[in-house]
DNA sequence: TATGAATGAGGGTTCATTCAT
DNA sequence: TATGAATGAACCCTCATTCAT
């Protein structure tokens, strides 16, 4: 009762919670920063200037995010969580099903996905278990998607997930070289030039397999 | 008559250019082991690790290619060189002219150009003379491919060459990361969507304005 | 008040300066490692080897001073700051003005002044704001003694601050090569040689101009 | 007999002597090249630098020699050599023999025997033969000189030889960084208020010990 | 816990010197 | 003999990472 009425209670009783807050705070400043700096510099992205970028000093960096390939797999998993989120709102929303594909490439290529994904190619290793759920999350709706695509005749038969999500991430990566951020005037383009190869029906025959996520990661050593 | 009729005038002329010769031999040999380490590593790939996949010591690198600049512009320009060979070819010898231009971008994927052109963007002063020169006549051949293609009603009326060459580049660039060689497993497919895509007639409208070449120059700061 | 009575408070502000404290040790060793390497070897001396002295690692180093002029700078600085000092001291104290001139030309000797103000010629941008204010300081008060020297009829009328600095840096300079340190033993012979050259009366008549402290840095590219 | 008639005799007997005139050829402008280098940046001017101003090869200058320190010492020999003549001159062309000192002072500092005595200091070994001839060519010269000033009553009795020479040197000598050449604008200056302080009678007390180039040579390690 | 400071390892570049023609 | 080319060692500087407060 005492504690209930005495008045600043309840700001004390923040105060228990406000560190836990603050170091949520500098892990968000942290991963927005690091999403920054290697979409623009690549994963080689000075660590330090990172840190600078979100205003903390360069150890707390490396108390949250104990090396690189830590802080790597938490941006591209935030970012695989959003541009799932944006799969599933398309899937949702668009009544033809390859319309709602393109909808998702775009605005995956938004999400700069394709700068993002293509960092988890060689610079960890593969089965962080936090990646994994949003990896299988994404795989599914863009499996269900291509494969509602599929049923109603409006996309190639030819075609897997692979083929799709690595073109996209291809195409909607930044050019080398720093600040190359103008990339983005042209990617959409691409990427709807692409997506009409996919359409069906299909054009040509298509050389190889057709790929897998899996198949990727697999190839990587 | 003199020096032809004076007994070792010619083994001397030999001997003028014969040290040429050994150099010559090294300086092919750093561009190759440049060629591999640019398209595996990127354009800041170890100058020393080059040199020794070259054989060479380190201090030879430099007295045939004074910085890193000199030494990417002459990779880039061998790969322009020879691609615009292939452009040539690929123009000569088909009779389809859509058929040609996918043709030459099948080759131009095998002579990772795409891993190579985009070395040039930020890396280096854009207007080089002998890089320059390559550069002009791939632009021109494949300009007259496309606009071959476009007449004969089978390329899309939107599109630009900007748009090919940055979708190639792009497409056949490898995986980011050490060894990600495996992309040349889908680039084909991934190329031959694209072009599906440019096939005429169009199947949607493109977003934004056809890219050339020049904008992404410009683009570039 | 309430910092006052709080326990810990006056630790707190402490640990606010302490970490300074230590660094401050460590830029002080620099400084002192950097100007014995710089009398000894010019300005040219090996960074790493005045990291060595000065028993830190290299890359501390540079995170006191981001380059060798910020160095030079400071190392200078310290060196003009002392000696303004004790042109000051000889200024007050001594009642004979050109004996304080003789005074302050053997202290500044000492200070190896000429050692490290002739560092400056040529080695960075002139006008760095700190270094301006103690070369100021010094030009002036040097000034200031010469004009009361000659007024006093002691001083020949044909000199300017420039002849007594300039002889002073180049006579109390080491001898070039490593270790040459035994200059000490003539410097103030010397010196004390070419002040009885400046006593009026004049013995003879001199050639060019009378040099400013603005020339030398004039005359420098 | 035969030869002498046949036209081109001489010629060949020339063309037996010719390499080596070629050779002495290249050895001076070696030297001359050389002398300019050390004087422009020091003793440890670049020996390939050396080599592009004397328009040779690189190695050439290791064919005449063979390390770092006989280059140093034939420039040093040299300037020796050319600066007796002048003491020799004016001692025997000035009839007071004060003001025989004083030309040879002047035109030692021309010759830039500040510059190029004090490499000498630290970086080679110090009796090398040829050397030494010049030296105690000089140092006989200076010191009947100095003596004959002395019984004049012309030059103060309190000073000895390397108080004369060390001084010249360092008043000569460029001040430090590249292509501060605009010593020479000052050095007739402060030589001649040097002077003007031996001139007898002496207006002060030295302290130390008189020097000797002896007593320079036995400082250094 | 958060931080500024320290550090060692590695890459880029220059230069003295040696080698092969 | 004279030369261009080759080389390794040394230096400068950056950056990821650890330490001490």
């Amino acid at each position: 009762m005492k504690t209930a009425t005495r008045p600043g209670a309840e700001a004390e009783a923040h105060r228990v919670t406000r560190p836990r807050a603050d170091a949520l705070r500098n892990r968000e400043r942290i991963v927005s920063a690091a999403r920054e700096m290697f979409v623009e510099y690549g994963p080689e992205a000075p660590l330090d200037e990172i840190a600078r970028r979100a205003s903390i000093g360069n150890a707390t960096l490396y108390r949250h995010f104990p090396d690189r390939s830590t802080l790597l797999v938490e941006v591209v998993r935030s970012v695989m969580s959003r541009t799932a989120e944006a799969a599933e709102r398309a899937d949702a929303e668009e009544s033809d099903p390859f319309a709602a594909l393109c909808r998702f490439v775009h605005e995956a290529a938004d999400e700069r996905i394709g700068a993002l994904c293509t960092l988890l190619c060689g610079h960890f290793e593969p089965h962080r278990e936090d990646l994994e759920v949003e990896r299988i999350r994404l795989t599914q709706i863009v499996d269900a998607m291509m494969e509602r695509a599929r049923l109603a005749g409006r996309l190639r038969e030819d075609v897997a997930q692979g083929d799709l999500m690595v073109a996209l991430a291809q195409l909607s990566r930044p050019l080398p070289g720093t600040g190359c951020m103008n990339i983005d005037r042209f990617t959409h383009r691409h990427l709807q030039l692409f997506m009409d190869g996919l359409e069906a029906p299909a054009r040509s025959a298509l050389p190889g397999r057709s790929a897998t996520l899996e198949d990727l990661r697999r190839a990587t050593p």
